[in-house]
DNA sequence: GTTATCACG
DNA sequence: ACGTACGTGATAACA
């Protein structure tokens, strides 16, 4: 029998330090909470303890403390984040009915210690949970400490049983009191003796395993062999003497606290029902999935996003369409949720003061549903839907209309938290109205509607979201207002739904042949390659595997391993260019990466997504990134090879239909261009002004020669130093990129500050405002939450201050150039053009347009990507044309 | 499901 | 004392 006793303090603590902010809609911060149960429920699943508990300090003074009274009086106060914390986590504790034991005077070392000797003596096994190194002289043969240390948001936990922890201290467990005894321990305030650190402390343990035995044989310490005492070490200890005997008492943890334990008292129990709430209050949606919690009530909650009557039919007669049909058209507004292929449509609208109506059509119920669909997407009934860019990309491929769309749930939420990665209707129910809503699953599934199935989930579901959607869309819209980011929302993100969904719609025209022939070339050199691998390894081995590449090069052939990963050796490209020289494999190495990436990515991944009509059709993501930008998956046509000439072969195979050019049209230094007029910087403004090269203009600053004596490393170097202004640099990393010491790039920086001083004031400013709003925004009122700044953690809160840097200039160039996607896509049809929008790439369009239309095309795009801003600094773009994407950049 | 790598702006 | 540039997505290996 086993019992898992958790060290309360210890692993909230961690969980703090470890995870990254998370609060719920009111801003009671939780993240220490969801660490850890997360490590609770895991560490359950594992070990799966027939009894669990958990132990906690409390803020009264203990009995260690009054021993002594520099014990823990140092110690930092808890942040406030974190005490708000603690009783929310011991009350979902208790609805867990996990015991909780405290007790006032004593430490949770103490409590643990107590335990695990009951534990031990009642015949069961203990597993102690925590993070402190303390506890490990508790270990005993029925007795493990699991140890867990959580970095970079992962945790990993070690067993430590006698073996183990011998084999890394070299001396039994209980000895580490009397290693601390030497040493000390300056988070708990332990003394230890004055002078001896951690090496001598350890050698001296390991070889006389007690201070007892250590002080018996004191004089002759520095004549043993093998002793790790320098001279001086014997003064050293003998004028610590009483020191280290107090410290030990300090560092023993004591296993006679009056508490009365059996572990049968901390058997396993089912939760409470208040459990449910309480996850619910927390926003914790994929705990309560993960424990299959629910509330009293079935989640089907029609009734409670509105307070009013609520009331759902099935349509089955076009009579009835018709009267529907003249209310929806009379409404102000009408929210709608349709399953995949339109197999079931939800429209539900207000019906006078307080009551609801929702209406569930089906295709095969209705003679003319087709008709119906066709008057509903109009722009003669108003509507509101979650998700609206997808929604019309349906349409279209129906050959419906799709207008009229007021407001789109998704696309607010993600206004409102674009960090948050997923606007689920349900979970966003969850987070608003803290009700469980259906999961969009119920009606996805494409056989949900079915004639045969039984509908009554899916149609339930659909129904809820429906009314849901109203529900947040009234209290959405008014929060976009007061955060200021109507404009954004109003002017750019829902007029831009229509644009991308044609886009998507479109798609861009492959040569499937020349692909396929590229990717045969590949092929063969990819073999020759593999050969002359395997060959000069002396082995046939997996060269795809990183851990297999790893042992062949840095074990076998004995090269040096420059870089290592968490898992192991590192070979990525910066690490095998270090090596080139060294060892012929390395060339073929990386020629292989380069052939088998381009065919694995791009030939095969491109080849698999090519549509019947001949076209690759992406999915443009307007939900996703934190700073505006848009995404593009499945497949994703943003990061199309450019930069290698091999690579930039593939451009050519994305071309123009017969008779059709491509027309490319690119900002040019967009950001940089965003930084002078938002830092307000008059020298970088004049030198966009004056028609300058900004790196150059760079270089000839910051190394204090004429533009025209620049050279082509000088320009590389302040190319460098200008991309690294715009993400929040340091002298480090620009060293790194740059291949200078730390030291030049730092003067480079200086230097650029001195001559761009309105970058630097900008930079200061930017950070501060961030600090004290948590938040920052671009020019046109998006925003983005910053968390991180208030973070423990000095690595979260560094990149924090960088996000700070960084998002208002990408997210500026973000908006601007969505509004020209938006002005392009008027002004081709108000021109009357066929030509279309295909893709977007950051800063850069393309078009596909008829052979006749391309000056014209080549003047709008200029034109109206040039005139979608007007700042203190020209927004310039420049367009050309080809058969390819590759004819028309090159 | 996570990790390492590499493609883009 | 610490660790090191912003934003993405796809693939193959491995647990």
């Amino acid at each position: 029998m086993k019992l898992m006793v958790i060290d309360g303090n210890s692993i909230l603590n961690r969980a703090f330090y470890g995870v990254r902010p998370l609060s719920t809609q009111d801003g009671t911060p939780t993240n220490a909470i969801f660490g850890f149960l997360n490590i609770l429920l895991k560490l359950v699943e594992e070990e799966a303890p027939e009894a669990l508990c958990c132990t906690f300090d409390l803020k009264a003074p203990t009995f260690r403390h009054l021993a002594y009274e520099g014990y823990k009086a140092q110690r930092k106060p808890m942040p406030e984040e974190l005490v708000k914390q603690i009783p929310l986590l011991k009350e979902v504790l208790d609805a867990m009915s996990i015991p909780r034991y405290e007790l006032s005077g004593w430490e949770a070392d103490d409590l643990i210690g107590t335990i695990s000797r009951l534990d031990e003596a009642a015949g069961w096994e203990t597993v102690v949970v925590t993070g402190d190194k303390d506890s490990l002289q508790l270990i005993t043969d029925h007795v493990t400490v699991k140890l867990v240390t959580s970095r970079m948001g992962q945790t990993t936990t070690k067993d430590m049983t006698p073996a183990v922890f011998r084999e890394v201290y070299g001396f039994d467990p209980i000895h580490i009191i009397d290693l601390k005894a030497l040493m000390g321990d300056s988070s708990d305030n332990i003394p230890g003796v004055r002078g001896i650190g951690e090496k001598t402390a350890m050698g001296l343990i390991q070889l006389y395993g007690s201070i007892d035995h250590l002080y018996d044989h004191m004089p002759d310490i520095c004549q043993a062999p093998e002793t790790p005492a320098k001279p001086g070490v014997v003064k050293k200890l003998a004028e610590g003497k009483a020191d280290a005997y107090m410290s030990y008492d300090l560092a023993t943890i004591h296993t006679d606290a009056p508490l009365s334990f059996a572990p049968q008292d901390a058997a396993r129990k089912s939760a409470k029902p208040e459990l449910y709430d309480l996850l619910l209050k927390l926003e914790f949606a994929k705990l309560i999935e993960r424990l299959g919690l629910s509330g009293a009530q079935a989640p089907n909650m029609n009734e409670n996003a509105f307070t009013g009557n609520v009331s759902t039919e099935v349509v089955d007669s076009d009579q009835r369409v018709a009267e529907l049909t003249v209310l929806y058209q009379r409404a102000p507004w009408v929210g709608v949720a349709s399953a995949p292929g339109f197999s079931a449509v939800a429209v539900g609208c207000r019906e006078g003061e307080d009551a609801f109506r929702t209406a569930i059509f089906y295709p095969d119920k209705l003679k003319d549903f087709n008709g119906f669909l066709q008057t509903l997407f109009s722009d003669r009934v108003q509507k509101v839907a979650h998700g609206v860019k997808d929604l019309m990309n349906a349409l279209l491929g129906e050959g419906l209309s799709n207008e009229g769309f007021v407001f789109d749930t998704e696309l607010a939420a993600y206004l409102l938290a674009p960090t948050d990665g997923s606007y689920d209707v349900d979970k966003l129910g969850m987070a608003r109205f803290h009700q469980e809503y259906p999961k969009t699953k119920a009606y996805r599934d494409p056989d949900a509607f079915t004639p045969l199935a039984d509908r009554t989930p899916a149609e339930q579901a659909l129904a809820a979201h429906c009314t849901l959607i109203c529900a947040l869309w009234e209290e959405m819209d008014a929060q976009l207002k007061e955060l200021g980011l109507d404009k954004i929302y109003y002017a750019v993100e829902l007029p831009l739904c229509p644009v991308l969904a044609e886009m998507e719609r479109t798609g861009v025209l492959v040569d499937r042949k020349a692909l396929s022939m590229f990717g045969e070339m590949l092929d063969k050199r990819l073999k020759e390659d593999e050969r002359a691998i395997y060959e000069l390894a002396g082995e046939i081995f997996n060269i795809n595997s990183t851990q297999q590449l790893g042992h062949i090069l840095f074990d076998k052939l004995g090269l040096p391993p420059i870089k290592k990963t968490k898992t192991g050796y590192s070979t990525n490209v910066e690490v095998l260019e270090k090596l080139r020289g060294q060892h012929d494999i390395i060339d073929c190495i990386l020629e292989y990466r380069q052939y088998a990436k381009l065919r694995s990515t791009y030939v095969d991944g491109l080849i698999k997504v090519i549509d019947r009509d001949g076209r690759i059709h992406t999915s443009f993501q307007n939900t996703v990134t934190a700073t505006g930008r848009l995404s593009s998956t499945e497949p994703n046509l943003q990061n199309i090879p450019v930069r290698t000439e091999l690579g930039a072969k593939l451009r050519y195979m994305f071309v123009a239909a017969p008779g059709h050019m491509l027309v490319d049209a690119d900002y040019s230094q967009i950001e940089l261009r965003l930084l002078a007029h938002i830092a307000e910087d008059k020298a970088m403004q004049d030198a966009f002004l004056s028609g300058e090269d900004i790196h150059t203009a760079t270089a000839s600053q910051v190394f204090g020669v004429p533009a025209g004596e620049v050279t082509h490393e000088m320009r590389r170097r302040a190319k460098a130093v200008n991309f690294g202004i715009v993400y929040g640099i340091s002298d480090f990393s620009l060293s790194q990129d740059i291949g200078v010491t730390r030291w030049e790039a730092k003067e480079y920086m200086d230097r650029y500050f001195a001559t761009f001083h309105g970058v630097r004031g900008y930079m200061d400013r930017v950070v501060d405002q961030a600090k004290e709003n948590g938040y920052v925004t671009t020019l046109m009122g998006r925003r983005r939450w910053l968390p991180e700044l208030k973070s423990a953690n000095h690595n979260l809160r560094a990149f924090g201050e960088r996000v700070a840097l960084n998002m208002p200039i990408q997210g500026t160039a973000a908006d601007v150039i969505k509004l020209a996607m938006i002005r392009v896509w008027r002004a081709l049809r108000e021109e009357g053009l066929r030509a279309k929008l295909i893709l977007q790439v950051h800063d850069e369009l393309i078009v596909e347009c008829p052979e006749e239309e391309m000056e014209q095309v080549k003047r709008l795009l200029t034109r109206e990507m040039e005139g979608a801003v007007s700042y203190a600094v020209p927004m310039k773009a420049d367009s050309a044309a080809g058969r390819s994407w590759g004819e028309a950049k090159g």
